[in-house]
DNA sequence: ACCAAATTCATTCAAAAACAATCAAATGCG
DNA sequence: CGCATTTGATTGTTTTTGAATGAATTTGGT
């Protein structure tokens, strides 16, 4: 195991769960008492964690300045508490459609109920569902580079044989007049014809794309839930004619 | 082997598991820790890598990929040249069938002509191939989990509607009588369907898989190329009705 | 709140592993 | 053949590692 590999492990370890124990990374990466702790002052001396008695946990400052890659970590914490939510909304035998993207990607790690059917766009989402041993269908057809999503006309025509029971949505902007929007037709058409062939919708989106518009319409404010993160926007007028689920930290 | 050949198993196994270390490198391509030392080096002056103490590691993204699973080196290398074989069988503007498996998968770290259009039944496959900015499209459909290939009918109806130049297919088993096998019959379907699409047809397959025989016939040994890696099995006989691609060491 | 036991910690040191630099032999090529 | 390049072995240096020591911290009982 080579001291690179090693400071993987651990800060991915963080990630995850916030702290790290020197014994459990002792068995964990075979090696000694020594070794851990010249990683954890590695680490830290670098920024990455902070060193507590018995091991080390994740750095996360609420009010001060971010740097890129805390900014980053925010980002995915909102996409945890989003997902997590999101997840808790399946029930057994479910068939769902899970669009593509890093928001609807997070629900994936939090999904417990068994005997669900995915239909993905998604390349990567497709393949971790896989891992979990989750029966997943993907639509086929051309690949987006930039998203690794499935478009064109050979996914609206496999997407056209399938009706849902949930549907979660990605979207890149939220506006109260003109509804959900995302840059891309070729996606928009796809998240539009699932949420016409899923019996509920849910859009999933961080409170960075609120008050935002994009280039085309995935759907008006009505017949959909959002599924948000808990913040500081006002939310109140929204809520006239829009549910809306609040993911608290 | 030809320097230029191990940089190329380098960069390979960097791209499948973002770590490389020194000792793994000797070993598996039978050569002094010097020339690895140079090798990085080089690799490294070219922005490939970054060496660390112990090996190498991939320059792009930073705290992915914890655990490097290490693979039967020789059989990746086996791999690696077949797949810089069947990587030079393609021209420009061709369109090609790409199945699922991981010889097929050596052979797009070495696709070198722009402008080609590849259809695929790995997700993997996928995954890669629009990394490297190839205009690709996936067959949708049902993920079967230990391979990550797309199966089912929905795969079959839509490999219906496509004819490739040409098609490289993986196999299990390739015998004098029974011609090319495979275990799983819904792969089979796959596999001799996109055969029957395709004007000419490769079956990239490393020495482990000659004279075995698995569960289904995928097609015979008249009609089709063979891509192997060369070694001390006698093929002559093969020869007679069987054009064969021998790729050197 | 106090003390004692158990952990955890920082520091030091020697062994092992990986390293860079060098040189002669082997190889490839005109 | 002669030249340039590549390779493997050797050398001594640097880095990494695990064990040992005693100091600091935490824990649990009274």
């Amino acid at each position: 195991m080579l001291t690179d590999e090693r400071y993987s492990v651990i800060r991915n370890l963080l990630n995850k769960s916030g702290i790290v124990k020197t014994q459990d990374l002792m068995s964990m990466l075979n090696c000694s008492e020594s070794t851990i702790r010249r990683d954890l002052d590695h680490l830290e001396e670098q920024g990455y964690l902070k060193r507590i008695h018995g091991g080390a946990k994740r750095i996360y400052h609420l009010d001060e300045e971010l740097t890129a890659q805390e900014k980053s970590f925010k980002n995915t914490q909102e996409k945890t508490v989003i997902g997590k939510l999101a997840a808790s909304l399946i029930e057994e035998n479910d068939v769902i459609f899970l669009d593509a993207g890093t928001t609807t990607l997070a629900i994936i790690d939090f999904i417990k109920v068994g005997n669900i059917t995915v239909v993905t766009n998604g390349v990567q989402h497709a393949s971790l569902l896989s891992d979990y041993q989750v029966d997943t269908i993907l639509l086929g057809g051309k690949i987006k580079a930039s998203t690794k999503a499935m478009v064109g006309s050979s996914s609206l025509r496999n997407l056209e044989d399938y009706r849902f029971d949930k549907a979660f949505i990605g979207i890149n902007g939220i506006d109260q007049e003109f509804g959900c929007t995302t840059p891309d037709p070729e996606e928009a058409a796809i998240k539009k014809l699932a949420i016409a062939a899923s019996a509920s919708s849910y859009i999933v989106a961080d409170q960075s794309k609120w008050n935002k518009v994009n280039f085309v319409r995935v759907c008006d404010m009505s017949n959909v839930t959002i599924i948000t993160n808990h913040s500081d926007i006002d939310l109140t007028s929204f809520k006239e004619n829009t549910t809306i689920l609040e993911a608290e930290k």
